[in-house]
RNA sequence: GCCCCCGUAGCCCAAUCUGGCAGUGCGGCGAGCCCCUUAAAAGGGCUGAGUUGUGGGUUCGACUCCCACCGGGGGCACCA
């Protein structure tokens, strides 16, 4: 190997990122804009809560994505890569109460210093782009959406039992409820019966399943599973029961049953259990209420637990076979899904069997599947069969009988094809501090009243500390002052919602302001986000896979109905990074597991630790840090700096095909994997390239500039991973980077097609699926051409060994398999 | 309980999509040799390691396709 002199054998990362942040700085790459006229690609990464400094779960996430923003930089398209804060939010309105403070105190500090870490990290942001949740200018237009959602019926008040954070002391989304708890803290979540504000997403529901099929391929399968299953679309018919006097519906997949409903159910805390429940029996009911009350909705929902009810001791009428059966109210039926009620067909529904072997209940097979009679074995029949004991639909099969009895229903009444979703509308009010106020203002006299846009935004009062301290409703009500207000429509006596909304509200469209952050003539310039949108590659965690996910697809497409956007789904691919775990388990304090990201930077600096984030595995895989060592990225990238040194000093022009072949091949490799975003690959192709490189530039007539082009390649395409270290190579090789000639301004290498064939292939002949010989043949080498060779093959005589050749099976150019008799 | 993904060297991975040579890289430990620098260390280089989770099937040929099982991870789960 070249003796590397000592001054330059240390590759110091420090001084590296010393010398190139401030001429970065100075030279203002990343603009958006900066390449006009190119291909626009817009790289998003979800943007960042304020809580401390970046750790190393944002190390990994943003660093994937630069890998990707710079990719397409050098690939010549202008690129929009944008940053800001999600910074409403509870963490800042706890800090503040704990440190007797206002929350923005907390928020805007740790705001830069995550800027300030973002900046040494040397992700390419846009830095003038940059927004934040909580400015004023911003919440402005977060306000004014809600009252245009409000306008088109999308954004509405009601009274119902809405999921409660005991702990957080407000109310929470549906999908802010995980198994139970809270999504934030992990508090039981209890019921309120509370009216709030919900946008009406469920009027989205059969474009949010469908649009999906555009994603497909280019968004995470799994993803995409969970939000179908979020959505939950059953296909099915509402069926009108008499019950009384009173016409009850209920909705069933199974209309085919109708002759196997030998009880009807109504969930236990509707309130139509207690209307339709005979006096006689309402004391019962009464008792049996508070007793499901008091079970968490955790208890409440495993699936295991006896079925409980209530005989209501009226009957409801079948309108298909007239037959009376009995109503109960039971807990395993949902209030709010469907209509609260349904037709118990035990023989062919597992829950309904259990109730009705618990209540002595008559259980009728309808459908013959085959299988054992359910009455006897406890097990419900729910597949495919005929139709039995069924009247005029006696022999069809199952698909067929559904549709007549569909088409029956309609034709006479008493029921018609219905379709069910399990998504409920998204409740955005919250009884805390941090957020933008819900702009409306109740008035004795005119009721609900929207603040008139020229008076947005409705800014926060200056509250801090103790007044903060939640108590159940919001803190914005204590501030009697700013809660008073001349109601805008008759100018009397009024008073402001003192609700905030759900920061997630923030969340789903601060990606279409990033287009244009500075407009103030509405949320976003529409020329602006025409020009940019959709995004082209997202980047965040799979945790939103149905949170900010679909609240931002639902915005999009009531933009879309608005005319304010001509798109109907945000994000055209999404990245799911996985998480920088250690030792195995997820990094958190009272395991002691975690890792300080500063201190990591500190030890082996920016690209080191960049570069083993991406090396260690497929993007979407976790990484455990007890795995991987920085320690290894170090000594690659010294290698690198090294190898530019030495090829800096070599001179002459001499050129060797094979050093040029490897660099094309690396290039084309290197370009499809950054394609199919696997970057891990990448990072080993770089080190093999690099190993190449440095054999030829030992060699005794080394073949300079073969050598200078491949290092070169090597820095621009390694500038997208570790950028500090490619600045310094591309310099090593004489680039002037204070005057303007920097790798990050560079453009990926191109790829002679002519490199990338092969004089000769090596084809493998096996005899009998063994390999037994192997030999260099030109590509177009014919079958029998290539037939022949095997065959007088020494190695493949000796094999066959006088045997007779059954078959030869010819893969021209690349096989031969000789199977002897 | 239902659905999805994954099992390749000590480790993270590649080759699986489209069947045809099982390979790149990393780290730890140990050993030897070489280079460099030497007071020494550090540094650099070379040299290893495999029944592809198990069993069956399809095939001339299976890490690759199919089936079953085992193991790991994830999602959903009284949603009618």
């Amino acid at each position: 190997m070249t003796q590397v002199p000592a001054e330059r054998a240390a590759y110091d990362p420090h001084a590296v990122q010393e010398r190139w942040l401030p001429v970065w700085d100075r030279l203002d790459l990343h603009r958006a804009g900066r390449r006009a006229g190119a291909e626009k690609k817009y790289v998003l990464d979800m943007f960042p809560y304020p809580s401390g400094d970046l750790h190393m779960g944002h190390a990994e996430a943003y660093g994937l994505a630069d890998v990707l923003a710079r990719y397409w930089m050098r690939r010549g398209y202008d690129v929009l890569h944008p940053i800001g804060w999600d910074s409403f939010g509870l963490p800042a309105e706890n800090a503040a109460i704990k440190r007797d403070q206002h929350p923005a105190e907390y928020t805007y500090a740790n705001i830069e210093t995550q800027a300030d870490s973002f900046r040494r990290y040397a992700i390419s942001f846009d830095w003038s782009r940059r927004l934040h949740t909580s400015d004023p200018e911003y919440y402005r237009w977060t306000q004014w959406l809600f009252l245009r959602f409000r306008e088109r019926g999308l954004a509405y008040r009601k009274s119902s039992a809405v999921n409660w954070c005991p702990k957080d002391q407000t109310v929470l989304a549906n999908e802010q409820v995980v198994q139970g708890a809270c999504e934030r803290c992990g508090t039981v979540v209890t019921k309120r019966e509370l009216t709030q504000w919900f946008f009406k997403v469920t009027e989205y529901a059969d474009r949010l399943l469908d649009d999906m099929e555009q994603l497909r391929g280019s968004w995470p399968e799994r993803v995409l599973l969970m939000q179908k299953n979020w959505i939950g679309r059953s296909q099915g018919a509402h069926v009108d029961f008499q019950v009384g006097d009173r016409t009850v519906t209920v909705f069933t997949t199974r209309p085919d049953t109708l002759y196997g409903a030998t009880f009807f159910v109504v969930a236990a805390d509707a309130p139509l259990a207690l209307e339709l429940c005979a006096p006689a029996q309402r004391e019962a009911l009464e008792a049996y209420r508070d007793e499901v009350r008091k079970l968490s909705d955790i208890d409440r929902q495993a699936t295991d637990r006896e079925k409980t009810g209530v005989d209501l001791g009226v009957t409801a009428l079948n309108p298909v076979t007239g037959e009376q059966i009995p109503v109960y109210a039971a807990d395993y039926v949902l209030a709010d899904y469907g209509t609260g009620a349904i037709m118990a067909v035990p023989a062919h529904d597992q829950r309904d069997l259990d109730f009705a072997r618990a209540f002595g209940l008559p259980v009728r097979v309808v459908v013959d599947t085959g299988s054992p009679d359910p009455a006897e074995t406890g097990q419900a029949t729910s597949g495919d069969g005929v139709l039995v004991n069924s009247g005029p639909y006696d022999g069809l099969p199952k698909a067929e009988a559904i549709e007549r009895v569909v088409a029956d229903l309609e034709a006479r009444g008493g029921g018609k094809g219905a379709i069910n979703y399990r998504l409920r509308d998204w409740l955005l009010s919250r009884q805390r501090f941090w957020g933008a106020p819900i702009p409306i203002v109740h008035c004795p006299s005119c009721g609900e009243v929207p603040v008139p846009d020229d008076q947005l935004p409705v800014r926060l009062p200056d509250l801090r500390g103790a007044a903060l301290k939640p108590a159940g409703t919001s803190p914005l009500g204590a501030a009697a002052d700013w809660a008073a207000t001349p109601c805008p429509s008759c100018g009397g006596d009024a008073q402001r919602d003192t609700d905030t909304m759900d920061t997630f509200v923030d969340s789903s469209w601060y990606f279409l302001r990033y287009c244009s952050p500075d407009f103030e003539d509405g949320p976003f310039d529409s020329e602006a986000v025409r020009e940019w949108m959709p995004v082209a590659q997202y980047v965040g965690g799979v945790e939103h896979a149905i949170l900010h996910l679909l609240y931002s697809r639902f915005f999009v497409k009531v933009l879309q109905d608005m005319g304010m956007v001509d798109f109907n789904e945000p994000f055209s691919a999404l990245m799911n990074q996985g998480q920088v775990i250690n030792q195995g388990k997820a990094m958190s304090k009272s395991l002691g597991n975690g890792i300080d990201l500063g201190k990591e930077l500190s030890s082996y600096g920016v690209d080191a630790v960049r570069l083993t984030m991406v090396f260690a595995g497929p993007p979407e895989d976790d990484i455990d840090w007890a795995d991987v060592s920085p320690s290894g990225s170090v000594k690659y990238l010294a290698r690198v700096a090294r190898l530019a040194e030495d090829v800096g000093l070599l001179s002459g022009d001499a050129r060797d095909a094979d050093v040029d072949r490897v660099l094309a091949r690396t290039v084309d490799e290197v370009t499809r994997l950054v394609e199919a975003q696997r970057l891990n690959v990448c990072v080993a192709r770089f080190m093999e390239l690099t190993n190449a490189l440095r054999r030829a530039a030992d060699a005794p007539a080394p073949a300079t500039a073969s050598l200078r082009d491949g290092v070169e390649a090597l820095a621009v395409m390694l500038g997208c991973f570790a950028p500090y270290t490619a600045e310094e190579v591309w310099s090593r090789l004489g680039h002037d980077v204070d005057a303007g000639d920097s790798v990050h301004d560079s453009s990926w290498p191109a790829v002679d097609p002519a490199l990338l064939v092969e004089d000769t292939v090596t084809c493998v002949v096996q005899v009998q699926g063994k390999v037994r010989a192997r030999l260099e043949v030109p590509p177009g080498i014919s079958e029998d051409d290539l037939r022949a060779q095997a065959l007088a093959d020494p190695g493949v005589v000796a094999a066959v060994s006088g045997r007779e050749v059954r078959t030869v099976i010819v893969r021209a150019p690349k096989l031969v398999n000789v199977v002897p008799a």
